[in-house]
DNA sequence: ATAATTTATGAAACGCGTTTCAAAGCAAGA
DNA sequence: TCTTGCTTTGAAACGCGTTTCATAAATTAT
């Protein structure tokens, strides 16, 4: 046990060293276990020990070493949050959300932002393995289930998509519900070349999606045309692209389901630069009602995705049940349709 | 000590309890340094030694506790990121430079989104302070110097502003420079009413833009019209509200100096569709070149956000030296003025 | 009056990994 | 031959806080 000289103890009293909790109880005259009761607001300690404890912390500048609280209690207050990209509204508004609530509840945030490579989603899983987070929420990845199930051991984890098949919480749209009734809104308005725009075609809410549209065109006895599927759709910046392979397609689409509104908007505003009228030469309804639809006026479907971010963060938080909720997607009817 | 029983130690082996570093010893025949070496890449281990760690750890699915080997090194590879929203382009362009540094160099961002709360931002300095994360990089703040100041030895803070006068490294835009230059260059195509957006008037960069602006007008022989200046325009739909207010201004400016792309965009949009033609009637000029300003011919000064983070990243990593990284800003001429 | 409960305190063990220092053997250099 | 440096290993101390269990006194309930 190495001996503490009075130099060192003239650092430590004046904050030039940080004091520990064995120096706090020192200089009050008390036990650590005391002091510890004292930081932990624990009853069983007397006024006059309670206040010399909190005057030896004030002089010293004390502050406990996180770590080992976190090692002793074995709970960080960091959650995990996984998403592809930073840069991105859909994901800006669930992170917000999830922001939001976990700082109601004295926990942050761990962003893992994966550009969608598996390595990465393997990082976060990971951390829930060495107890660096409590909690992990995926907003979307490319791993496979049979990667995640290996890690619901470990902590929860909760996904932000379809599972309810699967032992984790999930709070999700049902994207083939909500892709045929947008489908069916579209194919009611006289449209039959209907085309759709979406940011990756892997993952389970595309194929939810794509299923929905196979199952449209068999329906009604349409015929599948592949040029009328855009991927890589991810923000208004990308609408140019589609208007540009829009105006160099012989047979269009008449209609186009855009699973964002961002890039409804860029669509939008390419479209009007190269005189296609819409909604007469090309109807486009977009997705998640961000306020950029409300300002152009595009109908579309609504998500509250701050509300998903918030629901996704108590699912973490109740790590005793998995739950799946659904949320429900709203029409909102503008007039690009 | 407490004697493990054989029952524990068959669910050791089998993984259904955690096991610890003496358990991966006594399997492996060695002592705990020797498997703490392996862990830790030390050279002075006997292959054989080595291996038989190795097939010990294997077979019980070990994993450290982190917040153990956090303690034991005084690091935790996080590092703090304050912002005011997450849903936001600027900063989730200077999250994702951030983010990419970070995964790069085996570092995970806690995201502390302070909605430009005082006592949000002391939370993070607080991280700091009790060894929670590494360092912190504070990308827009509410709280004063005088606070900041005293968690400066805890660990590197790093900011997103000019801090030149201060000891902390900060990468920035001289905003007081491109502003005049932007106003110069607005002057000299003929206008001498010119107005400005900006997202809130308080903080270092608001304050070198209001400085800029009083100085131009000065120079200038202009009067000062408070009416031509806007404020809390953060994203594309509050454009509309921008619009709404210059139909109703007897005397308008025949200029706007918009502080992010975003907005320019959503002003264009919403002129267009008030009959207000860009450049004649209303000449509008963005900052940051984000995508959206290429696809809408908004004339911009170019901010490179990304790479703004990056180096906010790498001056963290830093601790031992403060430095002061000037961003060059870019002129990018397009349609809107 | 006796038993049970509450209040208050502290020594020591506990969580789990890292590091220091001692010891021993071997090889190279003076 | 002696000294120095390298290689290998492990016991014990270290980091810093939390918790358990024992002890004693005071208060309340039977």
């Amino acid at each position: 046990m190495k001996r503490v000289s009075k130099q060192e103890k003239l650092f430590i009293k004046e904050g030039l060293i940080m004091a520990n909790i064995k120096d706090i109880a020192k200089m009050a005259g008390v036990s650590v276990t005391t002091v510890s009761r004292v930081l932990n607001d624990y009853p069983y300690v007397s006024a006059e020990k309670a206040e010399a404890v909190r005057q030896a912390m004030e002089k010293c500048n004390y502050q406990r070493n996180i770590n080992a609280v976190h090692l002793s209690k074995g709970r960080t207050f960091l959650i995990g949050v996984v998403v592809p990209f930073s840069n991105h509204p859909y994901f800006g508004l669930l992170i917000e959300g999830i922001a939001n609530a976990a700082l109601n509840n004295n926990y942050k945030l761990v962003l893992i932002q994966t550009n969608y490579e598996e390595e990465k989603e393997v990082e976060a899983l990971t951390m829930l393995k060495d107890k660096q987070i409590d909690a992990l929420i995926i907003c979307s990845r490319i791993c496979d289930w049979g990667i995640i199930k290996e890690f619901i051991e470990y902590g929860p984890i909760v996904l932000c998509e379809d599972a309810r098949e699967k032992n984790v919480s999930c709070t999700f749209v049902d994207h083939y519900k909500s892709f045929s009734s947008a489908l069916h809104y579209l194919y009611g308005k006289g449209h039959s070349r209907i085309g759709y725009c979406i940011g990756r075609q892997s993952g389970t809410n595309s194929e939810q999606r794509s299923a929905a549209y196979t199952r449209f065109l068999e329906e009604n006895s349409l015929s599948f045309n592949p040029d009328f599927i855009f991927s890589g759709c991810f923000n208004f910046e990308d609408g140019e692209k589609i208007v540009t392979d829009l105006m160099r397609m012989k047979e269009r689409p008449t209609a186009l389901l855009v699973t964002s509104d961002q890039v409804a908007a860029g669509i939008l505003t390419c479209c009007k630069e190269h005189g296609i009228f819409i909604p007469e030469d090309l109807a486009i309804m977009g997705f998640d009602n961000q306020p950029i639809s409300k300002v152009m006026h595009i109908t579309t479907l609504e998500i509250p995705l701050v509300e998903v971010g918030r629901k996704l963060f108590y699912q973490a938080m109740d790590g005793e049940r998995v739950s799946h909720e659904e949320i429900a997607v709203k029409f909102i009817e503008r007039e690009t349709v």
